[in-house]
DNA sequence: ATTCCTGCAAACAGTTTGCACTACG
DNA sequence: CGTAGTGCAAACTGTTTGCAGGAAT
C-alpha cells in the first residue's frame, strides 16, 4: 500500500464538467481548427463537446451511443476517426487502461487517475509531482522521458460501501 | 517535461531475464499451484516460463507465437485462458497501455515502466517512490488506494537515434 | 475414475478501411 | 467548386466461449 502526500483534486461535480469550462474548451477547439485549416463539422464539434462534458473517461462506444441520440445518422466509424484525429492534433488524450478498450479524456491539464478495480470507473485527481525527472543510466540509457502517467488503482467509495458485511475490502477482488 | 530523482533500474540484460531468477519463479509457481490444488499442466508451465523469461511485456499473441514453436498443438484460446488464470491467481500482472492490446508481466516486484511512444516498447525500471499515499478529501472521499501504477512515456534510445537529421526528437511523433 | 484442462471452431467486441456521396470553405 | 470528411458495410484483430476429447491427480 502506497501513501504519498497529495493535494486536493479538481473541485465540483465529478460526473459533469462545469458548463463554463466546457464552453471554453469548445471555443478553443473551434478556433484551433480554423487556425490550422481543419474543417469544422457538426460531427467534430459534437464528439469533442460530448467528451469535454464527460469527465468519466468514456469509451468511443459510449460516446457514440450518447451522440446518436441527437444525430441518428452518425456512424461509429466517424466517432473513431474523429477521436483518432483529436488525439493526433493533441486535443484529446487516450488514457491508459489494463482492459482492452480505448478510453478518452479531454482534460489536458497535468493530472492523474484514480481507477476502481471493481467497477472500472476512473476519476481525475491532482497530485503534487516533482517537475523534472532524471532516469538511471543502467538499462535506460538514452531514453527521452516526456510524460509522466500515474494511475492509483484501488476501490472507489461506491464499490467499497457496496461490499456486504461489517468489514471493508482490504485487498483485491475477483473482478473482470 | 518531468524530472524526479530515480535510482538505478534492474541490472543485467533488458532483453532476457536471468536464468536463475526465471528458474526461481517457475519453482515458486509450481509449488504454489500444488499447494492450492491447481493442476500443473505442461501448457501452464510453458506459458508461465515463457512470460517469466521475457521482460518485454509481451502480448498474448506474441507468447502464443513463441510457444507454438515448441508445442505445435497449442491453441491461442489456451494461452488466453492461462494468462487470465495467472492474473487471477496473482502470479502475473496485466500492464496498462493506451493501445487496445493486453500486455503481461511476470515481474511482481514494485517497479515502473518506461514506454516508447514510437515503437511501443516497454522497459522496467526501479524508482524511489514514497511508501504511503494520502488522498485528498475533495472528490476522492472514500477511495481506497491499493496500487500505484506509473508509466514514463517518451522515446527509447533506439528510436531516438533512428531519427534522421542532426537533431534529436524533442516532442511527439505521428505514431500509431 | 473423476474432474479439470485443452484444442478446435465459432462467436464476439472493438476498431479500421474502401468506396461512394456530402458538405465545408 | 474542389477537397476533406462522412456514412455504410465489410474486413480485421484481439479475445472469449461452448463443447467434446484428453490428461493430471
Amino acid at each position: 500500500m502506497v501513501n504519498i502526500p497529495i493535494k486536493a483534486g479538481s473541485e465540483g461535480n465529478p460526473l459533469r464538467r462545469s458548463a463554463h469550462e466546457v464552453a471554453d474548451w469548445c471555443r478553443r477547439f473551434e478556433s484551433l481548427c480554423r487556425r490550422r485549416g481543419i474543417r469544422v463539422t457538426s460531427q467534430r464539434l459534437a464528439v469533442y463537446e460530448t467528451l469535454a462534458r464527460d469527465p468519466s473517461h468514456p469509451t468511443a462506444d459510449a460516446l457514440y451511443a450518447r451522440l446518436r441520440a441527437g444525430m441518428s445518422s452518425l456512424s461509429p466509424a466517424t466517432v473513431y476517426r474523429i477521436l483518432e484525429f483529436l488525439e493526433r492534433e493533441g486535443l484529446v488524450r487516450r488514457v491508459s487502461t489494463t482492459a482492452g478498450v480505448g478510453r478518452f479524456d479531454a482534460n489536458l491539464t497535468r493530472h492523474q487517475h484514480l481507477v476502481c478495480r471493481v467497477c472500472g470507473s476512473m476519476a481525475d485527481f491532482q497530485q503534487e509531482l516533482p517537475s523534472r525527472l532524471r532516469l538511471p543510466r543502467r538499462g535506460t540509457a538514452g531514453f527521452l522521458a516526456q510524460e509522466f502517467d500515474v494511475r492509483i488503482v484501488g476501490i472507489c467509495a461506491r464499490c467499497n460501501s457496496a461490499v456486504p458485511g461489517p468489514k471493508r475490502v482490504k485487498s483485491g477482488h475477483n473482478h473482470k
